[in-house]
DNA sequence: GTTTAATTTAAACATACGTTTGAATTATCG
DNA sequence: CGATAATTCAAACGTATGTTTAAATTAAAC
């Protein structure tokens, strides 16, 4: 109704051209240019359409974001429907929060590997805009550390939060670089494989949760 | 003797200086008239130094990479030293492996948070570089492989591979994102702190890696 | 002290960038 | 059809980029 109907597919096929550019070859390295001959339009309909560039990398992440951290939490609310009034298994909230970002990959409709990769260097890049967007994840980061916090009561919230912003990590680190593990593992590993990949990393994050707690710094064994 | 000192401190403070802009602001958004203004030298320095960018920018890496890739295999040696017939403990390994890293940050000598963070990014940036730099760590990426193996003679390497790629995940994202975690944890949790960093993550990746092999993926439990 | 090499300097190079403009074109609608 | 709005287009804007040049300066060697 609004004006979501109105666009030209112009609007469409610069945003799919540019988040397949800036996950290919970063966003400061990706001209106008180069996106708008991906896409078949004029130089101009950047700044017809969007305003700006900058403009345009925050309608990249719009378009995308929302859906993965709405199922974030609707996965969240199943894991604690599912415990009732017990907390919430850990490995299910974990993989709550893994699994929409890690199966991205799979949905060339909500983007795929481009939009999987660009999301998991976002952590790292040196931009501003990360402030504007990381907004986004507060609600999300929020409802995960509580349910984390139910998970394991006895774990101050500084460990916790440390053993969270690894998950994190390691998760970012696999849906931008997992170029980088399929040639470290010359064949052994596949991280196109997103079932097995979340798996793996939900019950390594598990563990990883689970360890002693370290707090005491006196004992050495 | 050869030529290393012939050259005038120019050539350091070019190398100080796109050191902190690149770790800053990134390498691409980093101009040559930055560096160069930073460290009060001529624009044409950097191309009579380095005769690029690009090589400037391999400069400013291969001055750093290689003690941290040494201290590592040092640390490794004496953690098998220390096991003697034995395999070598793996929180040792993991701890040789991520120590000299993040404890850069602590050694303004060897670039400090400056090269730490722009260390941690490089995993992550879709620069070309990032081939040739990645030759540096084959042989540390092999020593540390096999000593794992060792560890845990029962894991696939498949498995084995992966948990090493989300153990680096989350190693670079301490080191190129630890401003976040501060950020979010409001305070309880201070990326600053070397020590307790390195035990909190050796901790976490040592229980990850000891996880139960999620390999056989009919169970249910 | 003179000569030779090494380094620094200011200026210009060509190219690429994001953005703006105003006319041409296409679609919308009365 | 004619009028109005939305979109596309080619061209130019000013600015910034990495690199090169050739003269000026400094250091080294004899």
């Amino acid at each position: 109704m609004s004006d979501s109907t109105r666009h030209t597919d112009t609007r469409e096929r610069l945003l799919d051209a540019a988040e397949y550019l800036f996950a290919q070859r970063g966003v400061d390295a990706t001209s106008l240019r180069h996106i708008t001959a991906e896409a078949a339009a004029n130089l101009a309909s950047v700044n017809y359409h969007f305003g700006s560039k900058e403009a345009l990398f925050r309608a990249v992440f719009a378009r995308r974001i929302g859906p993965v951290n709405q199922e974030r939490l609707e996965r969240l609310d199943a894991c604690e429907r599912a415990a009732g009034q017990r907390p919430p298994e850990l490995e299910c909230v974990l993989e709550a929060f893994v699994a929409p970002a890690l199966r991205l990959r799979l949905d060339p409709a909500h983007g795929g590997e481009h939009f999987m990769c660009l999301m998991g260097r976002l952590y790292t890049e040196p931009h501003g805009l990360k402030t504007v967007i990381f907004e986004q994840f507060r609600e999300v980061f929020q409802r995960f550390t509580e349910a984390l916090h139910r998970c394991l009561p006895d774990m101050s919230r500084e460990v916790l939060f440390w053993r969270l912003f690894f998950t994190v990590g390691s998760m970012a680190h696999t849906m931008s670089a997992g170029a980088i593990l399929e040639h470290f593992s010359q064949g052994h590993c596949d991280p196109a494989d997103a079932d097995k990949t979340i798996r793996y990393l939900t019950v390594f994050a598990a563990a990883g949760f689970g360890a002693a707690l370290p707090e005491s710094s006196g004992e050495s064994t």
